[in-house]
DNA sequence: CGGTCTCTTGACGGAGTTCAAAGCTAGTGG
DNA sequence: CCACTAGCTTTGAACTCCGTCAAGAGACCG
């Protein structure tokens, strides 16, 4: 489970053979199932989690008690509440497992020790963090830019086999709007297609 | 002018004396005018910017020729398109200041070999930007939870100074809503109050 | 002072929400 | 391995927020 951690290091960065070992021993590897919540409402996110296989999802909960999910993870993704996982303080987020998953996970100290330890985890998660922004500038681009009808239409074009894995209702969270318009836009691109 | 970028980079990290010309070196001050332009449409965004004095903003061209503002940078703030910065590939957006500035500034080469020659500009760029992506989550979070109308009740509670500041135009297309709507919603808040 | 941006007003329309109810599907226990 | 139930998806009608369009009132700059 951590060759493919060792193996996303090394496609951002050079790992001397004799470091690995010390790098690994920073995290720590589980398996949560289906639903299962990593970061529950108002705790700490104490931990940074890398999706190995299966799939994470970040969300909060609404004053009408709805859950939006703001963020998804999979495969060789990192998610975490920043906010809350850098200051260490109350977090507004929860992260649950969206499937049974495979993670690998590492504390918000031993993340700092680690970077301080091997400089080249220093440039690893700065050349993710730099990723994980341009992807939110992009993200926020479409959000003013397109329709929300034209989003599920891009995210479904962008992500057809993610469409497949994961329940209607979360994609229609993901995209900020109602189950009843995903069907109802879901329909229409049926009817089209006949 | 340098002196503001050698302070932030020491709240943020350390820095010894005897480097700070070596680094700063490697950045450029210069002075933009009202509305003079740093990147435009399609072109690569080759530097990074730091704002020193004054205000920046981001925006694209929308099919309709409208511009949308997706991003400020205001004194201390850093802003590039991190896509196209990152990939030295041609960007979707613009930037452009909004008031006469005064800013430093690192082309994507030299930023790289900065940060090889400097650990801890590493270090700086790293902490630069995972606070970029708190900012985005917490921002997207706003952008699912909130109305429009609340949007701008909350931006203008949390920088009062800032929207007397900028063009209201600026700010709803930075909300992503109309001119003729902020409108609405100003002539709301201030029968409220009377 | 004249002209060009910027901001306001109001009428109208449409994208997307809400609510309620009925059909489906998949996971669980027997 | 089947049956039952809870949770997911679909439908449709009513409603609302916010965009569009058009036109007028200010405000700022040369």
């Amino acid at each position: 489970m951590s060759a493919s951690l060792i193996q996303h290091f090394r496609k951002l960065t050079t790992v001397n053979d004799s470091d690995v070992n010390a790098i690994l021993s920073y995290f720590k590897s589980i398996q949560v199932r289906k639903k299962e919540s990593l970061l529950e409402n108002a705790d700490v996110c104490r931990s940074n989690y890398f999706v190995v296989k299966g799939c994470l999802r970040m969300f909060f909960v609404n004053e009408k008690g709805v859950e939006q999910t703001t963020q998804f993870a999979i495969e060789n993704w990192w998610l975490a509440d920043y906010m809350s996982f850098q200051t260490q303080s109350s977090s507004e987020f929860c992260i649950q497992a969206v499937e049974k998953s495979d993670l690998m996970m590492i504390d918000f100290h031993d993340q700092e020790r680690l970077m301080s330890e091997f400089p080249t985890m220093e440039r690893y998660f700065r050349i993710i963090s730099q990723k994980a922004n341009a992807a939110s500038q992009r993200r926020i681009k479409f959000m003013y830019d397109y329709s929300k009808e034209d989003q599920y239409r891009h995210f479904n074009n962008s992500f057809p086999e993610f469409t497949q894995r994961i329940p209607q209702y979360l994609l229609a969270s993901y995209l900020n709007f109602t189950p009843e318009y995903l069907s109802e836009i879901r329909k229409k691109t049926f009817l089209k297609l006949v």
